[in-house]
DNA sequence: GGTCAACTGAACCCATGGTGCAGTAGGGTG
DNA sequence: CACCCTACTGCACCATGGGTTCAGTTGACC
């Protein structure tokens, strides 16, 4: 072959960078062939236009932060079988893994997406849509394991609550992106974890077990 | 004078309810100018460029922004004097508030900008940024008001418990443009509600009063 | 030696932001 | 009444950037 094999990965990773730091419509295709030492032609061969590398990139992203999540609560579980005690270090882990992303850190793409809504089409819309459901369900049934064994000191919306770790983050990204301060993502991830446990009250014995 | 005299006004109407639905870069100014019955040229003798334009926008979003949280909170303040109890009255007419807004409802031209951020000059960006230290400062106070007697459950950070007001804020509103659904923004910021009330057990009495 | 994947190069179209400038309608002021 | 100023219109023109078409090239593998 009259190329890297891997040249859709590179470009994929140019376009991630400059997308995080700018905004997808800000970075032209010019750059990322400029980066990746292609000609416009090979980029064109390998996306169809813009929306496919749009659409390549959620992807990506999507599958990474799923497997974080993963990996993360994964841990967490292993780490202690209770329920609560496995999303309250789970959350911890994950501000400290937040915390330690390299300066300015990946803004996350579905928002930045969010935002830039007409640009894209049905599919890369509805990829978003699908991630984020996603992340609701995954967090939605920790949360129902948790009030099966812990008495809510508060009616509980589990959607919303589910919604609410998503949410959280999404907000406190951009929030970083505009102040500029490097630990507001992992210190409102905490603020969201003090919740959980006053909802869950921690201190108290689980009810059943 | 051979025009209307709100021409600005027309052109700032026009643009935001684009830049609300489809993002900054999406909205053109020749649809501007269609829609407010201008030339382009009578659309540069406004602003110098779409800079301009977004500046004035975010200025103006802001400055609105401002306004309602003025009025709910003070509004809240004379409904209960008690600072808990002020905050909790608060956060439920910003809940309702939120939800009575027309169907897809304003996005946050904050979050936008945020997201698209090279596109915009340092004046853009200070303005973003003076914004939410702004909410920050306004919360915390209130916050502080609260702490001071309220015995808090847990240890708190009073800045980051201001910022998750936006963050709730912002974080949902990315959520509910991706789901589509409509009471996202305001479910969210009643989770943290509930979080607020536990934090500082309104069911306890307060510690001095 | 032929096929195929992975490109390059160049020509070209269109939309959009932006500039420059000359002209003009009409209200306000002397 | 003349004059000025504000608020525009119209037009010509430039650069950037997304996107298309297509003919040609290079090197790996069979």
């Amino acid at each position: 072959m009259a190329g890297r094999s891997d040249t859709k990965v590179l470009i994929m990773d140019i376009a991630e960078k400059a997308v995080l730091e700018k905004g997808f419509e800000a970075t032209s295709i010019e750059e990322i062939v400029a980066g990746a030492e292609i000609s416009r032609s090979g980029f064109f061969y390998h996306f169809n236009d813009k929306n496919a590398l749009a659409r390549a990139l959620i992807e990506r992203y999507i599958a990474a932060e799923d497997a974080l999540f993963d990996e993360i609560f994964g841990r967490a579980r292993d780490l202690n079988d209770d329920p609560l005690h496995a999303m309250l270090i789970g959350l911890k882990l994950l501000a400290e893994r937040l915390d330690d992303l390299p300066a300015g850190h990946p803004g996350c793409v579905v928002a930045a997406a969010a935002y830039q809504d007409r640009l894209f089409d049905r599919g890369v819309r509805e990829l978003n849509r699908q991630a984020i459901l996603g992340w609701r369900a995954r967090f939605r049934a920790m949360f129902e394991e948790i009030a099966a064994v812990y008495e809510p000191r508060a009616p509980i919306d589990l959607d919303a609550l589910g919604d609410m770790v998503s949410g959280v983050v999404e907000g406190a990204l951009v929030l970083q992106r505009v102040l500029g301060e490097r630990q507001t993502v992992s210190q409102q991830i905490l603020q969201f974890r003090t919740y959980v446990r006053l909802l869950f009250s921690a201190e108290t014995a689980p009810r059943a077990a």
